[in-house]
DNA sequence: TTGGATCAGTGGCCTAGCCAATAGGACAGT
DNA sequence: ACTGTCCTATTGGCTAGGCCACTGATCCAA
């Protein structure tokens, strides 16, 4: 844009079946059901939510392939594992949880980025620098930093090629994201965070596992200091 | 059974989506796509494979689930990531697993053994001392110590009062618990695990965190010997 | 008590249809 | 030459309906 404002972000459309997997959830959560306890019929389901058998078909494929649900054929649908136990929705209250989620994020970030400088590859490297990039763009042009600072975090994960903990990352998603947000929203934090991914991939370059574990852990210590003002303020 | 013998294991079914996605990635690795190419047509790719476009999109929701692709209304469908990084195929493969099952316990429970030192309470140490107490009856007795092993770490994972971190850890539950009966199947192993438990257990009660991360993370490397030497015999 | 048959209820997958979204191309206006 | 608008072909989205396969429970006979 002309006047160096950033671009409002992407529609995104939602496919029906993640809708319908979402209700189903928040309706198992509501109801209290139990592991082992089986879920209405797929007939009744689909007409109670409205959607053909097939949509709901596929919201159940995806809960199935997520471990919340098991579909057995002839007997039903069961599930598998609570729902309460879904990671954004068991952390209710956010103020009140809020150090426990940095020192999660302390546990996996530093390790990611450990493993990161071990194993990152050329490609990883420059999305990495490419994340910095966008994010020194966004800032000058007097944005928060948000897309930057995200995508420099999805670049560390990825050089990290451990899926497990890519997989835990993207559990606590919706919760470390909240983290970034109110960090990146305090004036002057926008640069301070960028300095601490300068420093991250730095070292991840260098090759130094445990520099990259230190400005992490540094980095991460950054949002602390944030939550703690706001806490008190 | 009346012989004694364990009875075979259960028939596993699969659902004809996941063959499916299987297949569908299996081609993808094949044929090289690159993250960003579009895959064929639902019509024709269902066609191909033989199976309505029904099932074929069932399986592409198992795959856009995982992340492996995205699927665009009325443009088609994208890989989004490469195939070899995908998450169902990691878990597949057991032996392929261990590496990254360890690395992510190493990210959590080092974590846990510091912030159990920090936040300990009286009732935690008992319950930590009773879990060592029991894994030492169990083993001379001629036992493995597998229970008292769980009890010894859930015990370690409650002393650290981190109610995101524990639930990470069930969340990896089942994984976690095959490295543990790796470990413990091994002759010595035992001793040498209780022997770590004992060093975890004094660092905790002792209030040094560092200390407690740091023996937490010797006693996991004793399980990644354990997997390398499996891996090498 | 065990094995076999039957039945009702459930999911599995298919076919067919029509609408919504997207990208690309053509054309008109400036 | 560039931009905007419209049209078309291609693609996915979702629905409806059908019939078959599987499962657990029940009943009956040996």
């Amino acid at each position: 844009m002309a006047d160096g404002r950033p671009l409002p972000p992407k529609v995104t459309r939602t496919r029906l079946y993640e809708q319908v997997a979402e209700q189903i959830t928040a309706w198992i959560t509501a109801t209290g059901l139990a592991v082992g306890d089986r879920l209405p019929p797929e007939r009744e389901l689909a007409q109670q939510l409205g959607v053909s058998r097939a949509t709901l078909s596929q919201a159940l494929v995806a809960l199935e392939v997520v471990g919340v649900v098991t579909v057995r054929h002839g007997d039903g649908t069961v599930l598998t594992r609570p729902t309460e136990g879904t990671i954004a929705q068991a952390i209710r209250a956010h103020a009140d949880r809020l150090p426990e989620i940095i020192e999660t994020r302390d546990a996996l970030e530093t390790k990611l980025a450990a493993l990161a400088a071990e194993r990152r590859t050329h490609d990883d490297l420059a999305e990495i620098e490419a994340a910095i990039t966008a994010m020194e763009a966004d800032i000058a042009a007097g944005g928060r930093g948000v897309e930057g600072d995200e995508r420099f975090h999805a670049a560390v994960t990825a050089a990290s090629h451990s899926a497990l903990l890519a997989r835990l990352m993207l559990e606590i998603g919706p919760l470390v994201r909240e983290t970034r947000l109110e960090s990146l929203s305090q004036p002057e934090r926008p640069h301070a965070s960028l300095a601490g991914h300068r420093r991250i991939a730095d070292a991840i370059a260098a090759g130094d596992p445990a520099a990259a574990a230190a400005a992490m852990h540094d980095h991460i210590g950054l949002v602390s200091d944030v939550a703690l003002i706001r806490t008190d303020g």
